[in-house]
DNA sequence: ACCTGAACACCGTTCAAGT
DNA sequence: ACCTGAACACCGTTCAAGT
């Protein structure tokens, strides 16, 4: 943020930060241009020397959070050993209050153009964590896709349930039993 | 559709069978008063005699799906007496193309306020359905509400990775290991 | 009872003009 | 290089006026 005769000067990175706060909050058809610049203090004609359009503005919003979110995420949860261990210490994070905002709007918005190419991104990342979780556990490579599957489809049905209160209500309040039934037999 | 003067007369139904066309291809989005009012030959102040208002229509229409769809479609399942073969059927119907395009935007906007209540009351008619298919398998209550949860967190989840071409390469091709997981055990 | 048409506020996008 | 302001099209909602 540069200022010219003392005049606030926005960035690519101010409008972009707005957005994801915006998206936090109402989901991507929350990002409204005229609703941020006004929040800014800009006029819309502004914006559109930054971007070169609304669709843009979200790309570039959502590529941040990915890189953020999973691209760091990934490597960390690796370091943990033990394959049991790692699944549950990612589950529990399923299980944390509140659920990342942004997460919940990528997957409910994954249809949208703008968002499939980074929701398809960060679903082969994660289900390549998963299937490796499987095949240390001594899975064949084909149960453990099935498994990476069945867990990873969890994980965001999971997360689409919470958002409804009545519904997040009847899932059980122990993940013990979850875990041991992705990581049982064989 | 009654007729006066020559000039078609439109009905609530008019309204909430278009709207109903356009939740399946673009979402609840793409339920624009205005549009939905070229379409019909009808200006928008028609609308608002029918209807309080746009969400009023979506409510509408959503009820009207719920109806036909879950509601009905409950009891059907409920004739299969073998368990295992209930559950096989149902999740039988979440690998078929092409999915439900109402049922995708329910879950997907299912924190929209409108949507909300009307994705509650069929989720707990599904839960029920699948608690039910668990305690059939001989399962104490308890563990069949986890496994419960867990497949519906499956289904949800499962028809949100499948709006996503590339994210549902990923999954596997046959639902029989899903299936057995899901059932196997104690 | 049912509909039209104009009005207003809100939003996305373009573009000539300013500094 | 970065921004403003006006313009246009699209949409939700209201309401007086029509039949």
């Amino acid at each position: 943020m540069g200022t010219r005769d003392g005049k606030i000067l926005l960035t690519r990175e101010d409008w972009i930060r707005a957005a994801l706060g915006a998206i936090g909050e109402g989901g991507v058809n929350a990002v409204a241009v005229e609703r941020l610049a006004k929040t800014l203090g800009a006029s819309r004609g502004s914006f559109y020397w930054h971007f070169r359009d609304r669709a843009d503005l979200i790309d570039a919003a959502l590529e941040l959070w990915a890189r953020k979110n999973t691209a760091e995420l990934v490597p960390e949860l690796d370091a943990i050993t033990d394959p049991v261990q790692r699944l549950r210490t990612l589950l529990r994070s399923v299980y944390e209050q509140p659920v990342d905002a942004v997460e919940l709007t990528l997957s409910a918005a994954s249809d949208d153009p703008v968002v499939a190419p980074v929701f398809a991104r960060v679903t082969r990342q994660r289900i390549d964590f998963l299937h490796r979780i499987f095949t240390d556990l001594g899975l064949p490579p084909s149960q453990a896709a099935a498994r990476a599957w069945l867990a990873y489809a969890f994980y965001i049905g999971h997360h689409q349930l919470g958002k409804n209160p009545e519904a997040s209500e009847l899932r059980p309040d122990r993940l013990d039993r979850v875990v041991e039934l992705l990581t049982r037999g064989k």
